[in-house]
DNA sequence: AGAATATTGTTGACAAATTCAACCAATTTA
DNA sequence: TAAATTGGTTGAATTTGTCAACAATATTCT
């Protein structure tokens, strides 16, 4: 299939799901309320410490326009608003219970339609909807995120060790008090020896806060050792992980290594391909029972 | 997967996409004209004899809107009009050169968009991508459509006859005049001697337009047999062609007929899916050598 | 044929949705 | 401490879209 023809196909797609957004819209529109409305009350219920100007941001809105449907909701006592404690500048939203009413209505009206859309669909079709929704999320998702990469700064430490502790244990099972010093020591160690010349740690941001990270640290015999790369979960599977790896490799080049290795373990599924599609290859394995569940190490390692 | 998890899914699938088209809308914002406009250049552009208020029932706007832009886009010499001769209420419209010019420009950034959106995609995503849409198209393209079955008028006839010899033509190579004449009087027949208590034929209109067709014909010996079961091709696939085919069995079942039967192809796979999943069985099979290419011809029957 | 009705398109008044520029107050930075 | 930034507000202006009345032509019904 010709590049062209996808753009067309994407772009027919586009006006068809025009269409149906359209359509679902109706009901909306029809509640009193209008699109752009049904969206911020959306925003407002599902975040916790809620702003106008983060829903601004999160739903590409005008702040005067945000602030004159804010106080029309406010007059509905849709909403209840108060100044923050530790910013006097921002006010906090909240939902009142009315507001809470009014927004199940509309989220009932809006469930149903959907129910009328997959009305004759068997589990089966069911299956294959929800794959495609999410193959399509999947490849488009990077084009709506803002993603940057940028030097890790002070502020950034104790992110990369908590973040890493958390999801190695609730997606790996380590748990031992060994694997959490080794973790937070070592990357203690990297941030106070830190020489520029020989090492680097990149943090990965997404709409302005952090999703991830890798580092280059210098070995005793000056070979360089890849750690700490980690992608927060619902980025992974973009190519936003692979350009992350990339940077790492790039500054090793840039600096003139010749190689670079790495130690993973096996069940890393995800972090493996892409050191795979790198142009990593396994060269040593061991065991190691020391994390709270035993598992397979593997060292990789690249020719620059 | 539970059904309100699918309902859930899919509505974050419609806030996500409407973020993706919001994005891409941007452009067509920044080039002078607004989405609706824009929509409106597009069905210009491909609409042979345009009229306003064709672009109205396809777009879904507002008479008196769509006078005023379309006033705006004459001053702008980007379309020309003059009165239809057949209907002098009608005015058609015609893009200018400097309104293809302009169109043209827009299509570009447009595509240009979409290719950025692709940009980091290999061919194996691409492929994945475009049969993603697909599936979502297919699943939800029934909700965009005005589907009615109504029982044919005179009108029709042609319709019925002409639209299945081309049909057959393509996809069957059905080319002999043997079978041109087999399907003509027999369309002609059915018409000439229907009888409201033995035989009906019913039309599927999309969008006020005939697009399939169903009937039922009595035998000499007071048989029932359904014949012209067709649908156009890109109605396949939704479900249309089985609401089709239970009208023509309600219709039996009103009836008092207590048994059905058809004569298809072997190569109609999409039908006989169709006649499989309402009951049907293949009773008897022939070869047949008199339409152009040899066939496999079946005999289905059901027990009302 | 002639009256009633429907269709296509237009216009002006209006209402809703959205943007712009100027502004205030609190906070951060230089 | 002055200057710049951030979060929010307000009134005027613009854009977008709707409504109701109307004119011209065509169709239907008697």
């Amino acid at each position: 299939m010709k590049r062209d023809d996808i753009i067309t196909e994407i772009r027919g797609f586009n006006r068809f799901y025009t269409n149906i957004l359209g359509l679902l819209d109706q009901y909306i529109i029809d509640s009193g309320y209008s699109l752009t409305e049904a969206r911020i009350l959306f925003e407002i219920s599902k975040t916790e410490t809620c702003t106008a100007n983060k829903l601004c941001s999160v739903l590409d809105i005008d702040r005067s326009y945000m602030s004159k449907i804010i106080n029309k909701f406010e007059k509905e006592q849709l909403i209840s608003r108060n100044t923050c404690n530790s910013d006097n500048r921002n006010i906090e939203i909240h939902m009142t219970e009315k507001g809470k009413t009014v927004f199940h209505n509309l989220e009932n009206n809006a469930n149903k339609q959907i129910e009328n859309l997959i009305f004759n669909l068997d589990t089966a079709d069911c299956e294959k909807l929800i794959g495609s929704i999410r193959t399509i999320k999947k490849y488009f998702s990077r084009a709506t995120k803002n993603i940057n990469i940028r030097p890790y700064k002070e502020e950034d430490v104790s992110y990369v060790i908590d973040r890493q502790l958390s999801l190695y244990e609730s997606e790996r099972h380590f748990t031992t008090d060994v694997w959490k010093k080794y973790l937070t020591q070592g990357v203690i160690a990297l941030v106070e020896n830190f020489d520029p010349q020989k090492d680097c740690m990149f943090i990965l941001e997404c709409d302005q806060n952090p999703a991830g990270c890798v580092a280059i640290t210098h070995t005793k015999d000056n070979a360089a050792q890849l750690r700490y790369f980690f992608l927060e979960p619902e980025l992974r599977g973009l190519g936003v992980g692979t350009d992350l790896l990339h940077k790492a490799l790039d500054f090793c080049r840039e600096k003139k290594y010749s190689h670079v290795f790495l130690w993973t373990v096996s069940a890393q599924e995800t972090a493996r391909k892409l050191y795979e599609k790198a142009g990593f290859e396994i060269t040593e394995t061991s065991k190691n029972d020391n994390w709270g569940i035993p598992v397979l190490e593997e060292k990789w390692e690249l020719d620059l």
